[in-house]
DNA sequence: TATGAATGAGAATTCATTCAT
DNA sequence: TATGAATGAATTCTCATTCAT
């Protein structure tokens, strides 16, 4: 949704468009790269090769880009997220297919993983606001599967689906953020890691179960 | 290691002590509040009831204030968990430990869970170095049970301890934002989510094991 | 060289150019007026008619506009000094228009003139390394007018041309701080200053040569 | 002059006039040094071995320090010239001794000549006024030996003494702050200077006299 | 007297935002 | 629409000076 109105002619439609994304673009890669606070507007303009006016007319101001990209690229995130898990019907797999979703993320568009997992613990209500209700919504993808695991008896009755799918999103969330740091980073490493938190998800580290409820 | 040079009494020293905690506490109750970068320095002194000058008697700038109270504060959680192991031989035990004494840091202090969870994904590179050393020291712990659980068979053999420790790390680290965040928290809601996620770490989600690798 | 990048329009070059100046000329005023260190930003900006962050584009900091000012004045003294001599053959002529054409600088120009004296002296290496270059340029053309006049026999065989031309320096700009620090300063006066230094520099002041040598 | 009214014991007095000094020294040295406006009085105390509050028993503020060093130093250099010349009656042998007397100072102490050289040109109103008047009688010093030289005919009719103390003085001054700031200064290079200005003086550059008069 | 920690006014600099072109 | 020079509010940090001990 660019602000500035337009001649109404496709061709300027289109360009406004392609222009509002540049934009858009070019503040994911810096801010990513920087964070938030050490990335400069006219940083953000020299990348998307706009003027640093330019900007203002195409969202409000720091803030709004730091929200509309958000919201952008969450929204279509969401969207990955319901394509990929539409003709899954068992929950096992789903939960499979959620871990490899988001690995999957982190692999093709690392500025982006990176951009979620600072901008999303960044201390200013007013953004933590605006980023709960597209995370809630990705969430609400996950926790609909764990629901259904449980409801079908594949999955543990005695656990909350709620804390669950947070104990998961910051188990992918943070292994990701390591593996983005790494320079030498391989997405291999990334695909294990996918195994080994869904074996840990499914069985445990225990080789025998039941002892858990023993121990202090 | 306050800066100003004091005649060695041990009054003058205690009352030197006292003020450098004194900043060092309001900045971080500040600093969790807003974040590093909407902290400002004269509110950092105001709460800490000092001149915006006296900071800079005992820190070099804000960066140095920062990274102080990193240190003072991972240094003290690191000697926590060691006394918190020392006299535990049960691997599982180590780890049902480990997941007590995280939460339990942020149901104690919640500043300081909020403040390492937020700069500890600061796009600043100077600063992820420091932090690293000391992170490390805190997830070798970590890591060190989880390689006793494997070696005395209590734990599976075919996952990585360096994974799992990153995984648990998110996980708990993540489910402590969400629930510091929570203006209507309850320390009860937190010791569920280490039962969950004791239970989780040991046994998985799935009634039945070994299915995992027939997915997808 | 202003900083701001520009569309290279000749109008915008002019404006450009046009405020770099007048910044220059602002800072002349208020550096000679009441020294660097005194001399705050905000009072140059306003001297200039332009914001206070203005200056930051066209300099890099308050160093970058002492240096820029310094080596902008000096490089034209050079030069003209350079055209006033080109036609100059005899030394004694020759030292004759220097004596003149540093006087007339202070007279056309007061301002530069206390400022040259003042920062020449200051105390900080690196102002001085800047200035060394250009002076050097400077007083390097007086002596190779002393050196022809010893070449040519006009002027005594046993003097140092580097002396001489250091004696000959600061006495110039010493006489002319005098003048240019009184208020009731009359151009006449450093004509009449002109004509006694030259006529010191070429007879001295005995009446009797040969004599000194008896001295103690 | 001592500030700190004290227990007036002999010894009391003694201990703060030498106190006094301290300060005093110490600040010629860091002045020199820096230059006043980057000296800074917790430098100057560390260098006196003085708390910084001390210095404020001794001198009103940084101001008065500067003050008080000039007006205590030039005092002793202008009775040490007034001792120099008693003897004197000849004006070519009291020029003489001015020459050598500055010179000497120099050599004896850089810091004193780096410091007058550089503060009596300080841009700021009310130094040069407390500076003006001792150095009036620096330079009184001077013209009267000029005058006598006058009056008696060892010296031309038609110049101006005032400006030809003027014109010494730059001489010297630039000299000496040419000599100081070599690093690898050699006391004789000062005797050369010394030598070269007094035939200077005396005899001037040309070959031939009278012969100014023609030039243009 | 002497100390040196504390103060806070003051200055340089940055950078989001505006606006004339 | 697009530009980018100009703005000036806001922030960090310094350091002369004070004052409790």
């Amino acid at each position: 949704m660019p602000r500035p109105k337009n001649l109404d002619t496709p061709e300027g439609r289109r360009r406004r468009e392609e222009k509002y994304q540049r934009i858009l673009d070019a503040s994911l890669r810096i801010f990513s790269r920087k964070g938030f606070f050490e990335s400069k507007i006219s940083e953000i303009a020299e990348e998307a090769g706009v003027a640093d006016g330019t900007i203002y007319l195409y969202f409000k101001n720091k803030d709004d880009l730091l929200i509309s990209l958000f919201e952008a690229k969450l929204e279509s995130v969401n969207s990955g997220l319901r394509a990929s898990l539409i003709s899954v019907s068992d929950p096992r797999q789903g939960l499979s297919r959620i871990i490899e979703y988001h690995l999957n993320l982190a692999i093709t568009d690392p500025d982006l993983a990176t951009f979620i997992t600072h901008e999303l613990r960044r201390s200013n209500k007013f953004m933590k606001d605006y980023a709960k209700e597209q995370l809630a919504d990705y969430l609400g993808q996950w926790q609909r599967v764990l629901e259904e695991g449980k409801a079908s008896g594949v999955f543990h009755q005695n656990f909350s689906t709620s804390i669950a799918k947070h104990v998961l999103f910051g188990a992918l969330d943070y292994a990701c953020g390591i593996w983005v740091n790494n320079p030498n980073r391989d997405a291999g490493d990334l695909v294990e890691v996918g195994h080994q938190l869904t074996s840990l998800m499914f069985d445990g580290l225990a080789t025998q179960s039941g002892t858990s409820e023993t121990l202090q």
